[in-house]
DNA sequence: ATTGTGACCAAAC
DNA sequence: CGTTTGGCCACAA
């Protein structure tokens, strides 16, 4: 865990992304108000535990691809096969997969 | 203080 | 499609 603000931000908008819906790790740092700040959201998903209960499955490159090598990404190919997402090689088509927060999360959950 | 290394990104070729 | 380039930072050496 971790107490600084800006990872417990970045915790709270990555918890909001729905199953089957995926996000970049850019568009969760501008989400969470921090823009340009995508590596930093990748340093903490990778060290957040289980016990958090992240969605860091639903997180992938702007490209679409699984950030990730090895076994993890291989498990998170199955994740998100799992909810219904279409995985072609280690991509997603983000187009049909990119989460859209409402206007009503936005402005109760995002920028309270 | 400087340098190298990341689960990154967008633009340019 | 693939690579390079310049930006972004956090962190360890």
């Amino acid at each position: 865990m971790q107490e600084n603000p800006q990872w417990q931000q970045i915790y709270r908008v990555a918890s909001l992304i729905p199953a089957g819906q995926v996000a970049s790790y850019g568009q969760v740092a501008d989400l969470a108000g921090l823009p340009g700040r995508a590596r930093l959201v990748a340093k903490v998903l990778k060290a957040a535990d289980a016990s958090q209960h992240l969605p860091w499955h639903r997180i992938l490159r702007a490209s679409g691809h699984i950030a990730i090598q090895g076994q993890q990404g291989e498990q998170q190919r199955l994740r998100l096969v799992s909810e219904g997402v279409v995985v072609e090689g280690m991509r997603v088509k983000m187009s049909k997969y990119q989460w859209q927060p409402s206007l009503y999360l936005m402005l109760h959950e995002l920028s309270g």
